[in-house]
DNA sequence: CTAGGATTTCGAGCGTGCTCGAAGTCAATC
DNA sequence: GATTGACTTCGAGCACGCTCGAAATCCTAG
């Protein structure tokens, strides 16, 4: 867990609507493209409304950055953009609502862990064919051990 | 190859073109829409072609049904149906291009594995909440730890 | 022979998650 | 002030992998 760090603001006045990163930087950042953001933050995927200059512009906070992060893991994950945005209003919401909060990782962790079997699972399929072909290689690829019209199991 | 059977010839007991499952079955049996086996049929998955009665009908031997599987296992590693396509052309054109199978068979692999390090990283973060709301219930909702405000990793 | 269910082809539609483009605004520099 | 480039909104477009529908045909039961 990290400490909260309460003293580091004493440099600019933290109430200053241009402090803050362009949406290019905070692209560049958080290694999602510029479109990308603004379409996360469309689809509510935030979980605190982007600040903005007088002009209208976007500033991004380190808080809006690791958020934009933890998306981007949720979504590695394969956790669908409307499971995100539900979770996203959770937290916005505030206090409260840990327990919907805990239904719905827990669900999706039941998900991704049912995903992953299932790849590790076929894996070995193609682990197997791997084989098959690298032992065919190496024996020569006229000397077949398997007739042609074989068992699937060579193809 | 099947024969054409435009003349009486009642005796060649198992080339009968009316063997084999209604498309109906082949799904039941391989867990595949009817749907989505013409369509892996139209996107030229197959590697030989399924059989037809003289009507029309596709009829689908063990083979194919084991080359349908084939198939659903690959796509649930995420291979897309380009891959293999692919690499029904090269099994369907016969021996010779085993290194290119295998060569396919290895960028694939190489994918998956890099996805599957992916998602069990990222779940880590997904564990990492779990245990956090949990601890979190599990201290009562009044008792917290940490401040509003408080450190992305508590969302 | 007829009814009706299964199957055919092939194009269209759908859900997801971006990705792009047009037209206009903002702001820094000349 | 004018130019230039980053940024804005919002709808459209795209890639993928199915999924569906319409109209015609096949085949079996009655």
């Amino acid at each position: 867990m990290l400490e909260v760090n309460p003293l580091p603001l004493p440099r600019v006045a933290r109430s200053d609507s241009e402090a803050g990163l362009s949406i290019a930087e905070a692209a560049r950042r958080t290694g999602v493209s510029v479109h990308t953001l603004r379409y996360y933050e469309r689809a509510g995927l935030v979980v605190t409304p982007v600040g903005r200059t007088a002009g209208g512009r976007r500033r991004y906070q380190q808080l809006d950055l690791d958020w934009i992060v933890i998306c981007t893991k949720l979504r590695a994950t394969g956790m669908p953009i409307k499971a995100i945005r539900r979770y996203a209003q959770l937290v916005s919401t505030g206090r409260g609502n840990e327990q919907e909060r805990l239904a719905l990782l827990e669900a999706h962790r039941a998900e991704v862990t049912a995903k992953l079997a299932e790849i590790q699972e076929n894996l070995r399929l193609i682990d197997h064919k791997i084989d098959v072909y690298r032992g065919r290689l190496a024996a020569g690829d006229a000397d077949q051990l398997w007739a042609p019209g074989s068992p699937a199991d060579v193809r």
